[in-house]
DNA sequence: CTGAAAGCGCTTACAG
DNA sequence: CTGAAAGCGCTTACAG
């Protein structure tokens, strides 16, 4: 299979017409006769020819700016989903891609509008977003979409919305892992307390929703709570200290949302840490300490780093190379994180110089 | 941040000089003044110069062929491999590169030197091998080596030779998971059959090292065997059967190399699946199956689509980008596969257009 | 040792 | 609607 491509040229030569015309044809140019189009279609076709993307960049000289938007926490998840933005980034250098990053405050949902308008403002070309509050999100998410600015949902969607894609983990999956993984580790049999917090977020209604489901493949697994906490992480440690008193058989703890590392600490101060089978979400240095004290038994990643280096991809694909339709919907994987695989999922970016 | 770009025009203007001198200097030519190249290199430096890849493949003109070289089994594994191949071979279409892909028969390992050779002979750049005997490589590799031909293994390695980097997983750290895996769903009580088999390949001698040394946390837990079975599956039910039979108390079964499906299959049969924990490696249709059943509780796995993608990216890099120095071993992640997050890991190539 | 020129594959004003 | 020309950033014979 020796290297051969077939350049614009080459095509040209074929129908004894010029490299613009041809050009005209494969890019939708209006200033082109309908027959002739037809023609150098098929043959380019029937040639096999692939443009040359390196050569297109080089002398379109677009240059093309991609505007993210996420929020503060947990910072270790966004510290990786960024990595894999900057990969991206690297890789798109040289086809003049630019990333611009807004970080706004966990507290203050609506200045993510705000930070789209400042995006459009500056000239964004495609906008990645992901919504701290997905509600609010909808109308802006429209209005972008109206002025022909494609826009993605990452780590969390906003369904009800134009939004022309969505990268993230299938959450109901993510609950019916939980489960299983619980299931497993206690061998089919116990007490688990259900963790979560006040509001009630779609995402994290789905994981317990996907929880359940596949918890009740255990008859003799009963489950306790809904616990709930607040999102800020007060008073979580002392109201798990009390749920701790008040089932001294306890055998496993599902924390579905947030602030893993506080429930963990409880359990492990209470010394129940052997009895007890801690299931969780997603890493950071405190909780890989945790999985390494045997605190915590497993967390459920979802690609944090893939989720930025898809998410720019896919729209750099989608604005400059015209790559469509969209699936909608990109899942990431649901990753299994035990303490023998923990640093596998640590540090992404280790080979970045290799790749 | 705007995009803007340092060329190798810029740089020849602030210096006075054609561009024809920096581009010397840049790509280590000799002919050229010694104190000039040290000059440009200064000024490329401060100005941030980055070179543009796409037009330096552009005039360069020349074609890269990588060869790689596997062997037949497990089937499903390769077949993820090589969709990795695929999708770095399409990244990298207007770098000129190409891929030469031979499978050589598992019995007759002596046919990956000839397939070594034969790539060679066609004017190889760069070679990718999964050496299915190992110790038989050692030769050939340090040969092409010693040719300037930069010799990568892949899946499995040969330590002992001169290959430039190895793209895999760590055995040691593959047994400790299925040991962690097993432990935690005996709940640290049980006995658990060491599956293996007869001949003595180092990695699967890594993977029971690892897996005692993990499984040695757990003083309730007894191991029994190893149990060797042929490579090719030749009477590998009847030989569980036995096992099964001489053993009614059985909790677990960790097969640390191949055949699993078969070994999964007479625990099916022997109506004892939910009494039985199996943990095995890798994915196929079969397992797939067996594990939707659950009578294997889970598999690991070891990025295979990325160990394809990986190799020719970095052989790419190397030869064509000059980007050393090689960290020598790139370790894929260990993945825990379970029921509820097995289909992320069959399909890797669903979202390939969009990437 | 260095500069000027040609050319990689592509697109797009500019004439016609 | 089409062709000829210029030019993106880069490298490499070719003269000198």
């Amino acid at each position: 299979m020796k290297y051969s491509s077939v350049t614009t040229d080459d095509i040209a030569k074929v129908l004894k017409i010029s490299r613009g015309t041809v050009s005209r044809a494969l890019n939708g140019n209006k200033n082109i006769n309908e027959v002739t189009k037809q023609k150098i279609l098929m043959i380019a076709e029937e040639m096999g020819y692939k443009p040359n993307e390196a050569a297109r960049s080089l002398v379109m000289k677009k240059n093309y700016m991609i505007g993210i938007v996420v929020f503060s926490e947990p910072q270790y998840f966004w510290k990786q989903l960024k990595q894999g933005i900057a990969r991206a980034e690297k890789e798109l250098f040289d086809y003049r891609v630019t990333i611009e990053y807004i970080e706004t405050d966990i507290r203050k949902p609506e200045t993510q509008i705000e930070a789209i308008q400042e995006l459009i403002a500056k000239g964004a070309d495609a906008i990645a977003i992901s919504p701290n509050d997905p509600e609010k999100m909808v109308g802006i998410i429209d209005e972008v979409t109206k002025k022909g600015i494609p826009i993605l949902t990452v780590s969390s969607d906003v369904p009800n919305s134009t939004r022309t894609s969505f990268v993230g983990i299938n959450e109901t999956k993510a609950g019916g892992l939980a489960a299983e993984l619980l299931g497993k580790m206690l061998n089919g049999k116990g007490k688990i307390a259900l963790i979560t917090f006040a509001s009630s977020i779609l995402s994290i209604q789905q994981r317990i929703t996907g929880f359940r489901g596949v918890i009740g493949n255990y008859p003799d697994i009963e489950v306790l709570g809904p616990y709930k906490l607040s999102r800020t992480g007060e008073f979580v440690y002392d109201y798990i200290m009390k749920i701790l008193e008040e089932e001294p058989y306890l055998d496993g703890i599902y924390v579905s949302y947030g602030k893993l590392e506080l429930v963990a600490k409880a359990v492990k101060d209470s010394g129940r840490s052997d009895k007890i089978r801690i299931v969780g979400y997603d890493l950071s240095e405190e909780i890989a300490s945790l999985i390494k004290e045997n605190v915590i038994d497993a967390v459920i990643c979802q690609e944090p780093f893939n989720q930025g280096y898809y998410s720019v991809k896919i729209l750099y694909n989608y604005i400059a190379l015209n790559r469509k339709p969209f699936l909608g919907i990109i899942n990431t994987k649901l990753e299994a994180v035990f303490k023998e695989n923990l640093n596998y999922y640590m540090h992404q970016e280790i080979y970045d110089n290799l790749l």
